[in-house]
Order: structure tokens, then C-alpha cells, then sequence
RNA sequence: GCCCGGGUGGUGAAACAGGUAGACACAACGGACUUAAAAUCCGUCGGGACUAAACAUCCCGUACCGGUUCGAUUCCGGUCCUGGGCACCA
């Protein structure tokens, strides 16, 4: 009787092994072992925030890296896999506000944590690379940068409009305002003004936009449409409106401009009004004699200054009651405030054009301004109801001199006209410049001093890193920076006066811009990085989340680009190839009290019942036994409690089942959806293969000599078929990172395995060892300890070494060529049967063949052929 | 609201470049082994028509409606549902 599989056993043995062998410590320039360079190969995962809690998303991601790096490195890749922490950020502040512990205790305790977590899953990193970016080893470069950024005008200092919240005196970020309140203090929140900094992001918004379009082949289509949407390029005309207003004290203001954007200049007949931001000039402007429109600007600040607010709330505007001129028709223009005009875009204006344009159509019928339509699009128009063909383009009609323009020579027309109004041609993004001030403390201090005399003083770089003080305890009223005395008062290094450091810090997207770099050096002391990046840089594969499709990957290009251009680096796209893994969602329980609030009930306090096909009907609380309602697949989430921990996988199955199962749950780059008897059954395949491998020991290693491939049995030919067709499959699908079908085809070929029952045979018997080395260098990557393990039991490693580096197995061509095969046969394009045929027959052989098929002369009887298809190897259609 | 995805059996899914839809598993059901249970092994498993049952045959079926094609899960247009992002969550 043969041991049965104990996964901690093995695990623990062959995670003791690679540890005392150093076995994933890479250097760079390794050879092989013919003193051949090896190629490398840079493949990183998004560095993980440390919650304090591994979740199956992480494991899923590192999975995917792991069984990367492991495959590449059978094929002779010198692999680079690393691992490090996002450490600065919100919740490290949330919970010392919760519990009264300094942000970087918790931050330190929770790596401790997550890495133990991390390490019984046997993952490949190279520890010796690790960084934390609450480090001022690494943020010390982050303060560096923004220096350099700061000669060169790349960093650049201005106001931000921020969520602020009245009682708690502090500013919020989006994700602290609930429903227009704010989280704590449960109160409105208003939108302020107050000074920060932010990097011209803008400036390289042609560059980047340049890159995704024609460098970044190896990412995802829509990562990069999505890129490419974000920056938002649009070609139009900015001109002015001229106007005559009077300032608060009456006086006119001679000379103003009212300065707008329009990707749809052809339209500019059709203006009937203008609209200007609430934080506009020229409404502040009208309001400062208007207690109306003051009210209304006031109410306009309400509220959060996310997006997708402003985007989903009414559409409100009031007339300022100043009126601009029309630069082609002389026209008075009646202007208007709009809430739903972007500061942010352009020059916070626009003109309205609501025959045109669906905003300013509803903005007009809600405000009795009149429609004027000035293109036709060649389908009816009415102004009773907007129509989205309105919005085409076509040619301009009652336009004077534009009249029967179409859109090119309208807009060239229309710019040159404009011309003496500032009118130009001119390209817009949508992009803005990156802001990057944070008022709170858990994060990389701007090294910038504030002096009342000289104003904001970079600080030297010799007095670099700006050193963050670890034990303050944020009590959730602003800054704790601002009363940390220590850290707050200094001199200023041009006058010598007291002076005060600047308190906020950065942004945490700034951490994780360039921190897959400084793994590269990671004890680089003189520099940002030294000659170590340039070997493993760009980074061949980057792996995570698709929710980093934009900010993320769209920050870090743009540092990227700043680095190359202060010659710190030579290459201007980080990033070579990306995947976007999926999320991980499972089953989860809740009930709701009247007011609507949902409680989650962990899976282990229901119980479940089952209809006869085994779907779920419905569940009982094993605590009161009254219903609870079955609330489908979410993602995983703590707040949902249906979050799988691995620890428990782990500790049930083994690491291999673990991770095998998250790789065969579905495919890496689509959400998956956990099941505990799913991770069973891989557990099951597991335990069938170690007993089939040990069962076949003694024969494996007392295999015969070589033999003839031509001399075997057909059973055995078509067994090799089999093995060799699985293989070609599994190996095209680890290329294309499809490790799902790669945990099947190791099950197919095991069943293939099992179906040998000769084992008395000597062919036999070479064909299952052929087929055994074959699985368990197949399965490698994906279970590494269980195939260490039979890969040494069965006596591989003594004749082909460690099977870390064991070369990966060749498709044996000659074993995939058949005698004879199958073609389908189709009627009109349905299958009505199938013939045997020669592999080599020919077209007339087959065609001849398939018309004599019992099933295919019914269903042509009596009608004629029309033409008949002939797909090679695969298919013949008759067509009647 | 805007931008980008996804939708295939009871379930997770497969189908590589438009050519056998449902591989491989899970669950369920039936059977073998066992004093029994567990484990293991074998079988059935999209819906429907025909049938006492089975075999065979036929029809329908990849969210829905339409188009291109000899042939569509795959390509195109539209609709519905659903997930991600929207600049201070990471």
C-alpha cells in the first residue's frame, strides 16, 4: 500500500529545499550552462496594500506570476519576480483613528502578517529585493524626483478644489463622502479651495497618448482604448466672446473675453446662450452685486467633487444677466451659469448650442431659451424632444456665409474668421494635470519649507529624505503633521528665518510610479536607480488588477517618461506586456432591516438548501432558523463576509490545491467565482496523480531501453497521440497565460495515464514513463511541491536534475501525424454525419466519400448540389 | 451621466484564425465495493418530439432582436441585464 498524499509534508519539504538552495535569488546576467547569457525576463505583479489580510485575490494574481516565472524559467529565462508594499495610504489612519496605534505599526505589523501568509504558498519571489514604500530609503527619491520636477517646471504649485467637511475642519477624499455627506461627521460637505501641488501630466499628454496608440501592442485593447479615452484628445476651435461687464464696483471692464472651447465650431450659428462654471470669474463677478446669484454659486459648491456626481445630478443654471457678443453675428448672447460646466476643462465655458448638443438642448427646454437649428443631417428635426441624430454632422444651414459647409471647411472657415477674437485652431484633452498634495499625515512629506518671508523654499537636496515621523496617532480632525512641533518648525534655507515645513504629503499613486524600478536596485544609496534597472527594465509582464487600467498605469508611464527625459533611464514605456487579471466573487447571505441595511451572514451561520438540480433555493440561519435571503455572486469582500481566506484552503488541501484550483477556476483574465467543492475536486486529481506516480515507481525506473516509436501497438500509438496533442495545447496555452485549460489538459492526460492497464508491457511501460515525465514537468508551475516531490520519488532528478530548471518537454511531431481521420460531414451547414478517410485523401476522395454517407444521400436526395466546401482535415458542407 | 468589459447546461467553464457547441471539472442522480459509513471505482447528465423503455432519427438551443456568410458562441448593427473606472480608495 502506497502512502497517501499529505501536501504539508511535501510542501514543507520542498519549500525547505529552494530556501536552503537560495533557489530564487536571481542575478543579473546569469548564464546558462553552457556559459550562454540566459534571456530575462521581468515579470512583476501590482504591489499589494498591506491590509493586514491575504485574500484569494492576491493569491490569484501571484499565482498567475508564479507559474510564469516557472514555466519561463524550464524554457531558460532568467525570471525576476519580486514583492514589496504600497505602505503609505487611508487606512493605515483609519485604523490608528479606530484603535489608537500609530500608522506605522500597524503598516509593519501587517506586512509581518500578510508575508507569513504569503510564504506557505510556496510563490517564487526574490525576497531579497523586497521594499516597503513607507521606507524613507525608497521615499527619499520619491522627495528627489519632485525636486528635479520642480527645476524643471514639471511640478508647479496652484489651487484644488477639495470635499471639505465643516465639522470635522478637514478635507476628505471622494471615498470619504457618502451620498454628499461626510463619513463621520455625517454632515453636507462642501467643495474648497485651498493651494497644492501638481505635476504637468498634461505636458507629455501627446507622448502618452502617442505610446498607447502605437508602442504598447503587448496590453490589453481595452486598457488601452481606455487610456486613449482618458486623455481624451479633441481637435476643435477656442475663441472669445467679447463683452462689456461691469465689476463689482461698477466700473467697466473693457476689453473682456470670454474665452470658450467647441469641438464643433460648424455649430457656432446656433448659439443662442453661454455657460460658465460657478467658480467662473465672470460669475463671481455678477454674483458679487447679486445676492441671488451668490445663493446660487453658494448651493453650486455643495456637494462632492467626484465626477460621476457632477455628471448624474440635475442640471441647474441661472442667468447671470450679462450678456456677451456673438464675434460673427454681433448678436447679444445671454450668459449663463451652469452646474454642470467643468472648471477643469478648457476655460471652464462653453457656448450653447441646443439645436446640437443634448446638454444644452435639455439646459434651453428647462429654461425657455430658444433652439435654433443649423445643420442639416438629412432626417427630420423637431424641438419638442431630442432626437440623438441631432448631434450628427451635415451641412450648415441657416448660417449666412456657412451655408452648405460641410464640417472641414465650416471649421476652417469659422477659424480664420475668428481670428481677430483670439479665435484658433487648437487641440484639448480631456486630461488634467496631476495633483498631487494630500492633506494627511501617513504619507511621503513634500520636502518643501514655508517661509513667511521667502514663500514656499524647496528643501536641499542634501537635507534629503524630509523624514516622515513614525509614532503620531491621527485622531481624524485634520493633520496631526500640523501639530507635530518637531517635525513642523524649521529654517529657511534662503533666509535663515524660522519657518515652517509644508504638511501635506503625496499622493500614494507616487509610491507606486516607479517602485518596480527600485526593485531592480533595490539598496541603490547614491541613486534612484543604478545599472541593475537597465538590465531588467522595461518590465516584460506586469500582472494586476484591472481597476489600475487608468489612474495607475497611466501615472506611472507618465514617470516614467520624467525619468528618461532627466537621463536617470533610457527606456520612455515601463511596461512591455500587461495582464488584467479578474476578480474573485463568491456566494454570499443577507438580511434586511426596515431601514434597508443589509446584514451579511458568513457561510458557516446558514444553512443552504438545494432544489433537485442543486441549485440553491433558499437558506435558514442556523441561529433563529427563519430565511435568509441568498444574495448571488459578489465579489469578495470583507463587508459581504464571504471572503475565502487561503490560510484555510491551505491548511485543508495544500498549497498546490490552492493554487491550482485558482488557476482552474476560470480563465485568469475574467472573474472567477470560488467554490469549496470545486478546490475539492482539484484536491482529488491531486491525490490521483501522487498515487498513480507512486504506483508506477518501480516500472518508471526500471524502464527498458530506448525503443522504436514505429514498433508500438496502435492502442499505444494513439496514447502518444493523445499525450502529445494535450501537450501541444498545454504548452500554446501557457504562452498565451490560459493556465485554466493548462489544469485541464494535466487532467486529460492523467486519465489518458490511467487507461494503460498493460503495464506488463515494455512499450508499455515506456510510453507511461514518456507520459509521466511529460505530466509532472506539465503540472510544474502550477503545483510545483507534489511535482518536486514525484519528480525526485520517480528518479527524474537523478538522470535530468533539479526540475525547477528541468528543460520543458518537446512536442514530439511525428507522434501527432495520423493515418486516418475524421471529417464532418454538413448539409446545408448542419452536421449530418461523419466519415473516415486517409489523412492524405484527396478532395475528390473525401467529396465522394461524404455524398455516399447513408445520412448525407438522405438529406440530398432529390435536390441539386450547388457547391460543395472542403476545410481540410476538418469539415466538408454540401450546399443544396 | 460618460468611458471600457462581460452574458454559453443545475454550476465553473472549453471551443487556438468563422467550421463537430458544452472538452475538463463541480453538483445531482443511478450502480459496484463495504456489516455500515467514508473513500474509491463505473454509468447517466442542455431542452423537446417520437418510444413501455432503449437504440436510432428529427427539431430547438451560446442573454434578446436583426444582418453578413455555404456555415456565426465567434464578425456587424440595435436592445436588455451585469461588472470595472470616473482623477483624494488602493
Amino acid at each position: 500500500m502506497e502512502p497517501t498524499y499529505q501536501p504539508k509534508d511535501i510542501e514543507i519539504r520542498a519549500q525547505a529545499h529552494w530556501a536552503n538552495t537560495g533557489a530564487y535569488q536571481v542575478i543579473e546576467n546569469a548564464l546558462d550552462a553552457e556559459g550562454n547569457p540566459r534571456p530575462k525576463f521581468y515579470a512583476c505583479s501590482m504591489l499589494p496594500y498591506p491590509s493586514g489580510k491575504l485574500h484569494m485575490g492576491h493569491v490569484r494574481n501571484y499565482t498567475i506570476n508564479d507559474v510564469m516565472l516557472r514555466y519561463l524559467r524550464m524554457n531558460g529565462y532568467n525570471v525576476l519576480m519580486p514583492m514589496g508594499w504600497d505602505a503609505f495610504g487611508m487606512p493605515a489612519e483609519n485604523a490608528a483613528i479606530a484603535h489608537n496605534v500609530p500608522p506605522a505599526v500597524w503598516t509593519r505589523a501587517n506586512i509581518a502578517d500578510m508575508k507569513a501568509q504569503m510564504q506557505p504558498l510556496g510563490l517564487a519571489f526574490d525576497w531579497s529585493r523586497e521594499i516597503a514604500t513607507c521606507d524613507p530609503s525608497y521615499y527619499k527619491w520619491n522627495q528627489w524626483l519632485f525636486l528635479k520636477m520642480l527645476e524643471k517646471g514639471i511640478a508647479y504649485r496652484k489651487t484644488q478644489v477639495v470635499n471639505w467637511d465643516p465639522v470635522d475642519q478637514t478635507v476628505l477624499a471622494n471615498e470619504q463622502v457618502i451620498d454628499g455627506k461626510g463619513w463621520r461627521s455625517g454632515v453636507a460637505v462642501e467643495k474648497r479651495e485651498i493651494p497644492g501641488y501638481y505635476l504637468a501630466i498634461t505636458a507629455y499628454a501627446e507622448e502618452l497618448l502617442e505610446g498607447v496608440k502605437t508602442k504598447l501592442t503587448g496590453w490589453p485593447n481595452q486598457v488601452r482604448t481606455m487610456q486613449e479615452n482618458w486623455i481624451g484628445k479633441s481637435v476643435g476651435v477656442r475663441f472669445a466672446f467679447p463683452h462689456d461687464v461691469k465689476d463689482a464696483s461698477g466700473k467697466l471692464v473693457q476689453d473682456g473675453r470670454l474665452f470658450v472651447f467647441t469641438t464643433r465650431a460648424d455649430t457656432i450659428m446656433g448659439v443662442t446662450f453661454c455657460a460658465v462654471a460657478p467658480e467662473h470669474p465672470l460669475a463671481t463677478l455678477a454674483a458679487a452685486s447679486n445676492p441671488t446669484l451668490y445663493a446660487f454659486i453658494e448651493e453650486c459648491k455643495k456637494g462632492g467633487v467626484a465626477e460621476a456626481d457632477m455628471a448624474t445630478m440635475e442640471k441647474k443654471g441661472m442667468s447671470t444677466g450679462q450678456v456677451v457678443t456673438h464675434p460673427l453675428t454681433n448678436e447679444q448672447i445671454p450668459v449663463w451659469i451652469g452646474n454642470y460646466v467643468l472648471m477643469t476643462y478648457g476655460d471652464g465655458a462653453v457656448m450653447g448650442v441646443p439645436a446640437h448638443d443634448e446638454r444644452d438642448f435639455a439646459f434651453a427646454q428647462k429654461y425657455d431659451l430658444s433652439i435654433k437649428q443649423v445643420i442639416d443631417s438629412r432626417k427630420p428635426y423637431s424641438t419638442d424632444a431630442w432626437q440623438t441624430h441631432y448631434a450628427d454632422y451635415g451641412e450648415c444651414i441657416h448660417s449666412g456665409a456657412l451655408d452648405g459647409m460641410k464640417y472641414e471647411a465650416a471649421i476652417d472657415y469659422i477659424a480664420a474668421q475668428l481670428k481677430p477674437h483670439g479665435g484658433e485652431k487648437k487641440i484639448q484633452y480631456r486630461l488634467r494635470d496631476w495633483g498631487i498634495s494630500r492633506q494627511r499625515y501617513w504619507g511621503t512629506p513634500i520636502p518643501i519649507i514655508n517661509c513667511d518671508s521667502c514663500g514656499p523654499i524647496p528643501v536641499p537636496y542634501a537635507d534629503l529624505p524630509v523624514i516622515l515621523p513614525e509614532d503620531l496617532v491621527p485622531d481624524g480632525s485634520g493633520n496631526p503633521l500640523k501639530k507635530d512641533k518637531r517635525f513642523l518648525n524649521c529654517v529657511c534655507p534662503k533666509c535663515g528665518k524660522s519657518a515652517q515645513r509644508e504638511t501635506d504629503t503625496m499622493d500614494t499613486f507616487v509610491d507606486s510610479s516607479w517602485y518596480f524600478m527600485r526593485y531592480c536596485s533595490p539598496n541603490s544609496n547614491m541613486s534612484m536607480v543604478d545599472a541593475r534597472n537597465d538590465y531588467w527594465m522595461p518590465m516584460d509582464q506586469y500582472i494586476g488588477g484591472i481597476e489600475h487600467a487608468v489612474l495607475h498605469l497611466l501615472y506611472a508611464r507618465f514617470w516614467t517618461k520624467v525619468m528618461k527625459d532627466f537621463g536617470l533611464i533610457k527606456f520612455d514605456e515601463p511596461f512591455t506586456n500587461l495582464f488584467t487579471q479578474g476578480m474573485l466573487s463568491k456566494e454570499c447571505f443577507y438580511r434586511q432591516d426596515e431601514a434597508g441595511k443589509k446584514r451579511w451572514y458568513y457561510p458557516n451561520e446558514i444553512e443552504v438548501t438545494y432544489d433537485d438540480k442543486g441549485r440553491p433555493v433558499g437558506a435558514i440561519s442556523k441561529e433563529d432558523g427563519n430565511p435568509v435571503i441568498l444574495g448571488g455572486m459578489e465579489k469578495m469582500s470583507k463587508s459581504k463576509n464571504n471572503v475565502v481566506e487561503p490560510k484555510d484552503i491551505i491548511e485543508k488541501f495544500g498549497a498546490d490545491t490552492a493554487r491550482a484550483y485558482v488557476m482552474f477556476a476560470g480563465p485568469p483574465d475574467q472573474s472567477a467565482a470560488w467554490s469549496d467543492s470545486g478546490a475539492e475536486g482539484v484536491f482529488r486529481f491531486l491525490r490521483r496523480f501522487y498515487t498513480f506516480g507512486l504506483a508506477q515507481r518501480e516500472a518508471v525506473k526500471n524502464h527498458p531501453a530506448k525503443i522504436d516509436w514505429n514498433q508500438l501497438s496502435r492502442e499505444l500509438k494513439t496514447l502518444r497521440h493523445t499525450l502529445h496533442s494535450i501537450l501541444k495545447q498545454a504548452t500554446h496555452d501557457y504562452q498565451r497565460l490560459q493556465y485554466n485549460t493548462v489544469v485541464s489538459a494535466a487532467m486529460k492526460m492523467l486519465n489518458a495515464l490511467e487507461e494503460v492497464k498493460t503495464t506488463a508491457d515494455a512499450h508499455a511501460v515506456v510510453v507511461t514513463r514518456e507520459g509521466i515525465s511529460i505530466l509532472i514537468r506539465m503540472l510544474y508551475p502550477v503545483a510545483p511541491h507534489i511535482t518536486f516531490q514525484l519528480w525526485d520519488e520517480l528518479g527524474f532528478k537523478a538522470t535530468h536534475g533539479e526540475i525547477m530548471d528541468a528543460p520543458w518537454p518537446k512536442v514530439d511531431d511525428a507522434a501527432l501525424v495520423q493515418e486516418e481521420i475524421q471529417i464532418m460531414v454538413q448539409v446545408n451547414g448542419k452536421l449530418r454525419g461523419q466519415i473516415s478517410v486517409r489523412a492524405d485523401a484527396s478532395k475528390e476522395t473525401i467529396e465522394a466519400l461524404a455524398l455516399a454517407d447513408e445520412s448525407v444521400a438522405k438529406h440530398t436526395d432529390g435536390k441539386a448540389i450547388k457547391k460543395v466546401i472542403v476545410v481540410p482535415g476538418k469539415l466538408i458542407n454540401v450546399v443544396v
